[in-house]
DNA sequence: CCGTTAACCTGAGAGC
DNA sequence: TGCTCTCAGGTTAACG
């Protein structure tokens, strides 16, 4: 589910409503996710004042005024939602699935403030929770990873001396979150169709000025993608509201066999398979 | 160093 | 109605 634009909306849901909040109690029902969460965890978050909430990549960081850290990752399926201890307004949402009831199964983890509750639910259980115990070790944690996209890091000069002795191919250079760090599966395909790339093209081949279309079109379509609230892709019948309609602006993710969006273009959408991800291209105009 | 594969999980949808 | 199969927004350990 959350490539970066949708952890950046969870992340700016959350951040309004927990910042300078204080936890009172947290419960967790499972630990089993996708690294065990700690045994002290229900302690260590006991009491604590949320300084700030913020995002590197897919990860959300919440900063608590003892200097602790809490790392989470949203995996592949997991949501936060929002409970309102008044009686009209009750069961918002704030999670990336628009839900105006809290799913039955799955609730791992549950943070109590003063007059709501945050609960988290994560069917397939690839998220985590991490406790960082320093700045120090927080800063070393994501100094392994590549630069975001949307940083002036990632730019031409960077991706210009990376690519160069890379044989593998751009679609899973652009996946690789040591090489860059946020993009997942809608987004690779997306940019590279906005950059007229054959996702199957080796990282060496990309000519200098389709390394500048990567540059620009990665930014563009993550802040476009932000700005429609991310991207909604299963459809949650019995569930209302509509947060992320990014989904409406796919121009190549999810449509093979229909003809291509690019105007003048004839050519057929295709799929492929590249290291077990599905991987959408135009057979004409992305060379 | 590189690249590939399987593994971790559940649920939805397709096909029979 | 129900079985079996494939696929899904992510990551990473293990292997050759």
């Amino acid at each position: 589910m959350p490539e970066l634009p949708e952890v950046e909306i969870v992340k700016q849901s959350l951040k309004k409503s927990i910042k300078y909040k204080k936890i009172q109690k947290v419960i967790v029902y499972n630990r089993n996710l996708r690294f065990k969460v700690a045994n002290n965890f229900e302690k260590i978050l006991k009491n604590e004042i949320i300084t700030e909430v913020s995002r590197f990549s897919k990860y959300i960081i919440l900063h608590f005024k003892n200097e602790n850290y809490c790392i989470i990752h949203l995996g592949m399926t997991g949501t936060f939602h929002l409970i309102e201890n008044l009686k009209k307004k009750k069961n918002t949402n704030l999670s990336f699935y628009q839900s105006t009831t809290l799913p039955k199964k799955h609730n791992h983890i549950k943070i109590i403030f003063k007059n709501f509750k945050i609960i988290y639910n994560d069917p397939r259980r690839f998220g985590f929770f991490e406790i960082i115990d320093d700045k120090k070790k927080l800063d070393s944690y994501f100094q392994k990873k590549g630069p975001e996209p949307l940083s002036k890091k990632f730019n031409y000069k960077y991706l210009k001396n990376r690519l160069s002795n890379k044989k593998k191919n751009i679609k899973n250079l652009l996946l690789d979150q040591n090489f860059v760090s946020g993009i997942g599966n809608i987004y690779a395909n997306e940019i590279l169709f906005y950059s007229q790339i054959n996702p199957r093209k080796s990282g060496f081949k990309i000519k200098d000025a389709e390394i500048r279309d990567i540059v620009k079109y990665s930014k563009l379509v993550l802040k476009l993608a932000i700005k429609h609230g991310g991207s909604t892709i299963r459809d949650f019948k019995n569930m209302k509201g509509s947060y992320g309609s990014f989904q409406k602006k796919f121009k190549i993710y999810g449509r093979e066999g229909k003809n291509c969006t690019r105007n003048k273009c004839d050519g057929t959408i295709c799929k492929i398979y590249q290291t077990n991800r599905s991987s959408f291209f135009c057979i004409l105009c992305q060379k």
